[in-house]
DNA sequence: ATTAATAGCATACGCTCGTTCGCTTATGAT
DNA sequence: ATCATAAGCGAACGAGCGTATGCTATTAAT
């Protein structure tokens, strides 16, 4: 009964069966991974790989819930360091920027990805993707409130709307990159983050 | 051997099941638009839904330009008739707004919904996807142009980046609807929009 | 050494998928 | 009236889906 020093052996297998399940949605999307080829891929049995879970439905939400933890530890994280206010949003901006042209999701935004293959889709896992966009909306506002106090963005600024055309302009740089394959969506996009936060 | 005054009982079944399709793709992506549901929703055999098109990907096609037709109609034919530059601009953000708030789409975006969708599955269905996307940012940042070049927007203005940042605040909006359901996104989108046009 | 619990495999289930094939109507021209 | 074409139905196919059921190793405790 006494609490293990190192994971147990279900435990690794679970986090190995999240990952391959987050890189496959990423790519595809949350509906596309099936445990058929999640098993194939990890040379494992269709049972093996559902057992942790139990249905599809709580493996799709581990999985939502681990890129989650992934998109916070190259966004929020980084940032968190950083003082309240302005700098904090410039450093989430940056982080954000990297983190969409980089290799965590090879197949872009999951947050933007599951949201346009779940809104029309009463569930569990809609509802879980709803729960982190709006508190990632509230993160962003926060800050964009204290840097108003601080008199770094103007007094009649709206919180709300910053954190709106931010997530937007992410949105905008997601499908730039994703769909259209332009090189420059990087820097469009910080243009598009500095104009809202009043630099430059 | 001579044309038909009327359209043919096959095109008038073809669009039918296309309508259907458009639909049902809106609500649930265009790869869960399955042929034996729009089967059973037009009380019509499996074979008979394919039939007019052979193989899915072909009805996928279809189905995209057919909402390509209903978003031009929607957004582009209304500005078309206002004179070119920022009046133009104008008009078709307001009918934008106002068809990502509207029931043509009853899923939301069809554009945003399929693009996250398919850019990570090669194929015609992408192709067809990216070339309407690219044309679309186009025929924006010509109003941009236009706008500048009457000097309505600041000498220095990029057009594709007027084109980049409207694209992305309607997905923005479009997320802000759908996915959290707020009420003022429309409100949002438009402030900012008239913002990235400077306007008041 | 024996036992009990754990972890995962092999198999099979009912279902739906896209696609194919042959047949039956209905239409329209001669 | 006859006949060819058009239009769509019914049934079946192989494959893959999520899930459930036993069973077999492996591990850990007694």
């Amino acid at each position: 009964m006494s609490p293990r020093v190192s994971a147990s052996a279900a435990a690794v297998t679970r986090e190995g069966i999240v990952r391959a399940s987050v890189d496959q949605a990423s790519r595809e999307g949350l509906e596309a991974v099936t445990i058929g080829r999640l098993a194939e891929r990890l040379d494992m049995s269709k049972a093996g790989v559902i057992g942790p879970f139990g249905t599809k439905e709580e493996l799709q939400l581990a999985t939502f819930q681990e890129a989650a933890g992934l998109f916070r530890r190259d966004v929020w994280d980084p940032a968190s360091e950083v003082e309240p206010g302005l700098s904090r949003l410039e450093a989430i901006c940056e982080a954000w920027l990297v983190h969409l042209s980089g290799d965590t999701f090879p197949g872009g935004c999951f947050l933007t990805q599951t949201a346009a293959e779940f809104d029309g889709r009463p569930g569990r896992v809609r509802t879980a993707i709803k729960d982190i966009s709006r508190l990632w909306e509230k993160v962003i506002a926060r800050e964009a409130k204290v840097a108003i106090e601080q008199g770094d963005l103007a007094e009649n600024t709206d919180p709300a709307q910053v954190a709106f055309e931010l997530d937007a302009i992410a949105q905008g740089v997601n499908q730039a990159i994703q769909l259209r394959g332009e090189k420059d969506a990087t820097d469009r996009g910080r243009r598009a983050m500095r104009r809202v936060l009043g630099l430059t």
